[in-house]
DNA sequence: AGCAATTTTAAACAAACGTTTAAAACAGAG
DNA sequence: CTCTGTTTTAAACGTTTGTTTAAAATTGCT
């Protein structure tokens, strides 16, 4: 045989890197941590960061790619589904809650490392059409040209939904401070803010729906 | 006169690192720059910044609280006027977009550093009775009574108004990408987010009001 | 002018950074 | 066991980091 023998290197070492990566750039961003972080982190000398992943920054992206990923894996499957598109919605803020309250620090990671100046960029076609592509848009027209939807442009519908999404879960350190409540009382606060988002999202995206006719507490 | 010379010191080297380290603080975070860096953009040598604040990290604080406070101030002075709850609200989002459009990068700036594990930690009663001073938060209960208002916790309102105004401008760089927008066309989707925002907010929190009555575009 | 205090500078400091090296430890095949 | 290629280690590399030093320039006062 050749050399058939790499073949078994990549399960452990070489992942627990990746996992040990995964947490610590995830939870400190790029410039908020060091190579021998990350190797401590798994359990490994720094050298070995290196032998496995070229460079800091390879690591880096191969990390940020995986988190995009996950982190739109979790709305496509949503999408992909032949319900209505208010029980669609519904489905989609169930599922973000239920995700970022597995990874809360996932949104903000994304969208710090995106907004810096020399920071990673995207290829903005895969992601825009990778969700086009469930025919999720195209659904909103036809029931925003039904009269069932608010006449509201894409864009403005997706902020919409990410906002009241994810900052809750990116502010949670400040929200927390500023109101004074603990960790418990706000993993409590958000189970009821998702009730309160999705009604109002509901409500103001299909305003004739009949789930929400005085459904008001 | 014994040392009264001291006096003069503070106009023009000072605050030039101080802007500089405004600046540069807020674009990239406390881990995210150098002390050369901040002195690079201030035209001084580096030895002056910790001449002046006696480490990158006094200096840091400074910067912080200072975002923070006029980052309170904002909101402050529209809850302190005697308009009715709902034209409080509306003002509010006025001036948060307003805010948000000359300093974008204050709210990610003030919710990274303060989610850092070692990162800042403010006086939480100092801000929080700051707003409550104001009697918004009574007011919001007197409406709540009164069956004006939708009855929502306090954390969950402002969590609300938070998420839809500042999240926008933090997510910029990623919306922008996403969506092959240019900047120019953003600008113009922001304002018109506002409006939806606006509409949105008032017609959940105020559900019998007036001025929601079929005012759907 | 001359003097004392303050402000600015260039240089140096140790520590930490990302990365590389070269040798050691290990594995599998003959 | 020996030989070969792979994996792991400790040490060192050249920079850059935050901070300090000590000398130089500047200022304000008499």
């Amino acid at each position: 045989m050749l050399k058939l023998t790499k073949l078994k290197a990549d399960s452990s070492t070489e992942q627990k890197i990746r996992d040990a990566a995964k947490e610590v750039f995830i939870a400190k961003g790029f410039s908020g941590c060091t190579s021998r972080e990350i190797a401590k982190a798994a359990g490994m000398n720094v050298a070995l960061v290196n032998y496995y992943f070229r460079s800091k920054t390879a690591l880096f992206k191969i990390i940020f790619e995986a988190a995009m990923g996950d982190f739109l894996l979790s709305m496509l499957d949503v999408f992909n589904t032949d319900l209505p598109l208010e029980e669609k919605l519904r489905n989609y803020l169930d599922r973000e809650y239920e995700f970022l309250a597995k990874y809360p620090e996932i949104p903000s990671f994304i969208i710090n490392e995106m907004g810096r100046k020399d920071g990673v960029h995207i290829d903005n076609t895969a992601v825009f059409e990778c969700i086009e592509h469930t025919g999720i848009f195209a659904e909103c027209k036809v029931e925003q040209a039904a009269g069932r939807m608010r006449e509201i442009d894409i864009t403005s519908i997706t902020v919409l939904m990410m906002s009241n999404c994810q900052f809750p879960f990116m502010a949670a350190a400040v929200i927390k401070q500023v109101h004074g409540i603990s960790d418990e009382q706000y993993e409590k606060q958000l189970v009821q803010h998702k009730q309160i988002v999705t009604d109002m999202l509901i409500g103001y995206l299909f305003p004739g729906s009949i789930s929400n006719q005085k459904t008001q507490k």
